[in-house]
DNA sequence: GCGCCGGATGACAGCGCTATCATTTGCCAT
DNA sequence: ATGGCAAATGATAGCGCTGTCATCCGGCGC
């Protein structure tokens, strides 16, 4: 059953009952300091009483300023990227701006798919984890940066960047988790995480600093989903590398929680028989048993200053925001 | 510096590359069996040889049909809410429906903000968690209803929900989790968690039922955020009523886990001493350690069920999805 | 052979707003 | 008194697309 609509309340039906033309109501409301004080209450009044929402499709078409930031994640479900999220939209709605979320879920085709429709809206701003998956990703913010909207890449900051990029250096990550895991006597190191172009960054560096240890080379874990926790601990289960390792690189907490939680069936202890090391420095790294040692990202640092590069529109930066390993009690 | 801009190619470019009238290029593009396979395939080509981005803006305004739907949600960075939201998201993203996110961050204020430019964008749909906090938002939400929008308030089933509505009785959830700490012999029972109307129902309910089995009044504990750990921990350490707790209700998996944490260092054992149960039935409630007893809700059917109410505008309904007590070792 | 029909294409107007330029008004200096 | 100028308001056109109605054309039945 449809409820019997009524159309919504325009911008002239406002000036029509506050008695003046339209474009005054238009500048009453957005540029109010160009309207006679009189005018504009009598403006402001009558679009109270009518309940006037303006029409921000209309005015965005018109003006060509969409206030709308595109912003294009692999998954929202994982705590992992929130509070990028959650720095990014709060400079943002400051500033007037809404939020388009667009998820890939780490598939390059959906990535295309959901990326195409977010161009559609025709946002000021596109910001996203990491390089695009999909060349034709690249090649389609390659056109937006050339038709003025401003492109931030996030979490990593790529060799090529479209536009600009904010954090850290994912390969320095992985050397500097080895190295500690060497110094520590460590012999057999494991890395678990997903394929995302980040996660390999990481191992790289992990391997490289192995072999510069002088240590056996890493194995490599992949699991389906970086932000399952379940994932972890059932490869902790299955997987013969993990039943021998005796340190572990997550690429997230929330696999690292997982592994704790897989060790901890299989009876093995930690760090006594393995060590763990996260990434992130989530709330459940601290809460963890054993509290999770991890390598700490400023996360909401990052999304402010992805904000901020949009608002600016400053031309291509580059900054690396670096990351910090916290020393709890995992490994 | 800013790159020089080159304007969008409109549907009109793409018109004169493929040598047909606009007209026929938007057919082509969105009716492809109104448009002959030749004329069609000539269109196609020209569309992807320009980079050709649609401006869904407007199409939106020319149509009346953003296909947008708005999700106005107290926090993106709990994962208490991400379940439902990626539910939503994949049912609207299957129909080719953009998803506009607003963040209230509980604040009623805030929440008549992000809600008002919300509906300035014209969803043809708003889904929020719970009833809305502000009146005014309420009136807006009521009007946007009248106007043709689908309102689907999810979580609960509030008295007088706006449009439709899809969750489970809070009310129902606290006397259940009451009534087996009694049938369990706790009698200090404790209820954590924040102020929104879910948490207050939630303890309505706790209280009712703890007074129906004799047993003295339950203290509610209200933390700044339902969704920070460390509130819950640090309550723990704070508070006298949790000091001498049997029996503690938290209001989401996450305070659960926080106060998991704070008895740990308080040495107050789990369930021994104190039992604890959350909300949510989150991953960490598997992973946490004693593993959380817990209230599952299935937060992902809610979500694609509000998606659908949207997509197929079926009148006002009310679904309640009820809940589970999921049993574990945390009491 | 003629009219008719449906498939394919096009012309035109308008969605609700804002940029731009034009006009009006009030007020001050001269 | 009068020109001139800034502040306040208005008229007009157009943003890029789609709904609607009009037109065109080839093929079919009788």
């Amino acid at each position: 059953m449809l409820a019997p609509t009524s159309p919504s309340i325009r911008l002239e039906d406002v000036a029509r009952a506050a008695g003046v033309s339209p474009i005054t109501v238009s500048r009453a409301l957005r540029t109010p300091d160009q309207v006679a004080a009189r005018t504009r209450a009598r403006v402001e009044e009558a679009a109270r009483r009518l309940g006037y929402v303006p029409n921000l499709l209309a005015g965005a078409l018109a003006s060509a300023r969409t206030r709308t930031v595109g912003v294009l994640v692999p998954t929202t479900a994982s705590s992992v990227f929130a509070a990028t999220i959650n720095g990014l939209t709060e400079v943002l709605e400051e500033a007037g701006f809404a939020v388009l979320m667009a998820q890939s879920g780490y598939d390059a085709d959906r990535e295309r798919r959901v990326l195409a429709a977010l161009l559609g809206y025709r946002p000021e701003g596109v910001v996203g984890i990491g390089a695009p998956l999909a060349l034709e990703s690249t090649a389609m913010l390659t056109n937006a940066a050339r038709a003025g909207v401003a492109i931030v890449e996030t979490w990593e900051v790529p060799a090529h960047p479209i536009g600009s990029a904010v954090g850290f250096d994912n390969k320095a990550v992985g050397q500097a988790v080895a190295r500690r895991f060497a110094a520590m006597g460590r012999r057999r190191l494991v890395f678990l995480g997903g394929t995302d172009p980040r996660a390999t960054a990481r191992f790289l560096g992990f391997t490289e600093a192995a072999r510069e240890a002088g240590l056996p080379r890493p194995a490599r874990l992949i699991v389906p989903s970086p932000s399952v926790m379940d994932h972890a601990a059932e490869a902790c289960r299955t997987d013969p590398a993990l039943a021998t390792a005796d340190a572990v690189f997550a690429s997230t907490d929330i696999l690292a929680v997982g592994a704790l939680t897989g060790f901890r069936r299989m009876g093995r202890q930690v760090p006594g028989d393995v060590a763990v090391t996260g990434l992130g420095d989530l709330d459940i790294a601290r809460h963890a048993v054993p509290a999770l040692t991890t390598v700490r990202i400023d996360g909401a640092a990052i999304g402010r200053q992805a904000a901020a590069l949009i608002l600016t529109r400053e031309g291509p930066v580059r900054t690396d925001l670096g990351f910090t390993i916290i020393e709890r009690d995992s490994g």
